[in-house]
DNA sequence: TGTAGTGTCTCTAGTGACTAGAGGTTCAAG
DNA sequence: CTTGAACCTCTAGTCACTAGAGACACTACA
């Protein structure tokens, strides 16, 4: 049985995030000692690593929800669970995509001006007050 | 003189924003009607239209603030103005870093299940589980 | 001039996924 | 048995908005 720090460090998730997580409904309310502390056993950091990781790859907490309802019954089609991660897949292209653009734009922009003259003749302030002078759609 | 409401038509600022820019302090309060409405002049468009396309471009209201000052000391060094660019350039980059690493994982993830079979047999789920199973860093 | 309908006003609260802090209690080591 | 770290609950703050309530203002047409 591990206590709520314990896990923390194991699982790199902090002690007020953990808290938040059983809140939301991803965690169950794990077992508590008299002095009303909480005590995990395995089955709670395997599902504490699992959200973790679905986290890290950008999944959003409904999401995770989800795929952990799915998980509580194996013998239900999968479907859902690929439906969603093709989504997650879709929305972080659509991130990049976006992303890219405006790093172009940046280039651009932070090239105009070497920060050696004054705010009046500065290309940065320039190109921020008018977007004709883009070179990409954003 | 234009209304709140023409201006967000000009700008594509929805009205709710501009009056919450209005009260970060990125714009200065416009005059207003003998029944209190707000009355924009061309000096406000313009402000609101450089706030826009800097929000676009993903810098945060207080990189805009700090922009939006210098604007007013035409006479004073643009270094500031420079630094911020070069700054969000580099935010830009980490997140599409980051995303990019992101999109392989999940590449690998979607591919591996067609949603045709069982909860149990998830390879979506089975990966979520495991970050043993993953390629790349993130 | 009356009125209908749309626009605008302020204020409060909600979003997502946490994070920080206050004020109090419990645990584990020595 | 004492000390100090860890834990508890609760509230509020973060960012950049967005939604809604209830009241008031403006405009166009009859
Ligand atoms: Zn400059
Ligand atoms: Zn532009
Ligand atoms: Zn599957
Ligand atoms: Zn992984």
């Amino acid at each position: 049985m591990f206590s709520i720090g314990e896990l923390s460090k194991r699982t790199e998730v902090k002690v007020p995030t953990i808290r938040y997580y059983e809140e939301m409904g991803l965690l169950s309310e794990p077992e508590r000692t008299e002095g009303n502390q909480r005590r995990y056993d395995v089955a709670g950091l395997e599902r504490l690593s699992f959200i973790k990781h679905a986290r890290d790859l950008g999944f959003s907490i409904e999401a995770i929800s989800e795929l952990i309802e799915l998980q509580g019954h194996p013998d239900r089609s999968c479907q859902a669970a690929t439906d969603i991660a093709v989504s997650q897949l879709s929305d972080v292209r659509a991130k990049i995509k976006r992303l890219r653009a405006l790093e172009k734009e940046l280039v651009r922009i932070s090239k105009g001006c070497d920060g050696e003259g004054v705010s009046q003749d500065c290309y940065v302030l320039a190109s921020l007050a008018d977007h004709e002078l883009c070179r990409h759609e954003h």
